[in-house]
DNA sequence: GCCCACACCGTAGTCCAGTT
DNA sequence: AACTGGACTACGGTGTGGGC
């Protein structure tokens, strides 16, 4: 097995796991959405140079492709979304590499506040969350959200009156703190979607 | 105080030689 | 074909000194 149809016998068969592979029977085919790709295929998609791409590696620490015989990178399709909307914001933004930099950095602060405890925006080994990963995994503590909401409230209503002012307080908090949290989670939402529709276009 | 010329510095690539 | 690392280039921004 190859790496895909278009550049046969690059690697072992053992370099790139079958499972992450986009590969057709047929050997001659393009690359499906959830290909590994090479640093030649990005930059020809990305209408970048090659090393303009090794350099971004080294200034954008969540640019990391995995490096497998030889040195030789495979950029996962989330690796291209994120390189596209780098080159999204340099070129056609006209942001600077520092404030693509800081707004990747405080994109990743942004969400980690507003789903506290749980999403792991940028994962163990330092690679960006997919787009539906993050927002099924937004979509699951907001449900936990509620649900936490709606058993306080009934915890509340059997509770004797000399203790009810107190939670009725606490209880205002996390009515507070689930506004926020939803706000915060709507913003995110529409910021992914934002992406979503300039990655498809 | 204002303007101009020049030097210096940081940023963003680009090129190249040698290697895998 | 793709890798690394260092040297190099182009360009814009900033600081400084001198003349008016």
């Amino acid at each position: 097995m190859t790496i895909d149809g278009t550049v046969p016998h690059r690697e072992s068969a053992h370099d790139v796991p079958d499972a992450e592979m986009d590969v057709s029977e047929s050997g001659s085919c393009e690359k499906g959405p959830h290909a590994f790709r090479t640093i030649s295929e990005v930059a020809d998609e990305l209408h970048v140079p090659q090393h303009t791409l090794r350099l971004w590696e080294t200034q954008f620490h969540q640019v990391r492709p995995l490096k497998r015989g030889g040195g030789r990178r495979y950029y996962r399709p989330e690796d291209v979304v994120l390189l596209t909307r780098i080159a999204d914001l340099l070129y056609n933004q006209g942001y600077t590499v520092k404030g693509v930099q800081r707004l990747l950095q405080e994109k990743a602060v942004l969400q980690m506040a507003a789903v506290p405890q749980s999403v792991d925006i940028v994962t163990s080994d330092g690679n960006s969350m997919a787009d539906a990963e993050l927002v099924e995994e937004m979509q699951t503590q907001d449900v936990a959200l509620i649900a936490d909401y709606q058993q306080v409230e009934a915890v509340v209503a059997e509770l004797p009156a000399a203790v009810e002012a107190g939670l009725e307080q606490a209880l205002v908090q996390l009515m507070g703190q689930n506004v926020r949290l939803r706000s915060d989670l709507a913003d995110v939402l529409v910021e992914l979607e934002a992406i979503r529709r300039k990655i498809l276009v």
